[in-house]
DNA sequence: CCATGTGTATTGCTACACTAATACACATGG
DNA sequence: CCATGTGTATTAGTGTAGCAATACACATGG
């Protein structure tokens, strides 16, 4: 199963190191891969594998507690919070609207790439479905 | 018609004022409010607008160009760049993966807000509707 | 209680992002 | 040709992002 490690950096990709690792969280929480309860390796353990400083990671692990995709654990470690109720953050429409920024993103550099609107569709469909169906 | 000027930053907001210069251009381009062979205001007339130094927004249309959004006219200033035709960047599998990144990172954020794949959907659908018809 | 496991606070260093001041090169038109 | 309009190259200052070294606080289990 988890024959792999959850995670991989490339120091040199211009990204920094522990905005990799936050978007990684994100993705492997999103698609289902680790679930609400799962605890996430150690700081230590990661920053041995990956061979970086341990207080990047955790910089990484408390920039994912303060947006609430984990929790801390004292003495334990980080678990992965219980989704929040779909009323919580506000309407859906309030929920939308943080959304609308990325998108229009998406817009300009569909344009850009010359993407028909249908060609954009067909893959927001493909990406949407590597998610975690609740 | 161009009741308003185009641009429009908030210095305090995070975002560098060149990138949100940069920004707001690729949006203009994007939903046809500037076309091709249209001029942009000039540097330092967006600059006195904006009570920003010069420079910052030479450098806002310097990564623009590069980018090949616009091109510089000698002694004349920044125009629209034509769109280029749409085989030029690769084929439509190599352009969809160049978009993938952000729409990996729109899913990501779409679970976290708790949003359903239809709600996504229909609000990309409101976005790309927005975009110059071509 | 101490060894060992969590994550964290503090501090400091280095590199670079961001902005700006100044001087410049090129084009246009009176 | 010179005044005035483009954008740009160069340089410098300020802040902070990114990372790491160290010491710490709390929890668990022998």
């Amino acid at each position: 199963m988890a024959a792999d490690f959850l995670f991989q950096v490339f120091p040199n990709s211009g990204l920094p190191i522990y905005r990799q690792l936050i978007d990684q969280v994100r993705h492997h929480v999103a698609s289902g891969r680790v679930k609400p309860g799962d605890f996430l390796p150690s700081v230590r353990q990661v920053a041995l594998e990956l061979e970086v400083n341990h207080m990047t990671v955790s910089k990484a692990y408390s920039l994912l507690e303060r947006d609430g995709v984990v929790e801390l654990v004292r003495g334990q470690g980080m678990r992965v919070a219980p989704r929040p109720a779909a009323s919580e953050n506000g309407s859906v429409r309030e929920r939308q609207e943080k959304l609308l920024p990325l998108l229009r993103q998406v817009a300009a550099e569909a344009y850009q790439l010359n993407l028909s609107t249908a060609q954009v569709k067909s893959l927001i469909d493909r990406v949407l479905k590597e998610l975690d169906q609740s």
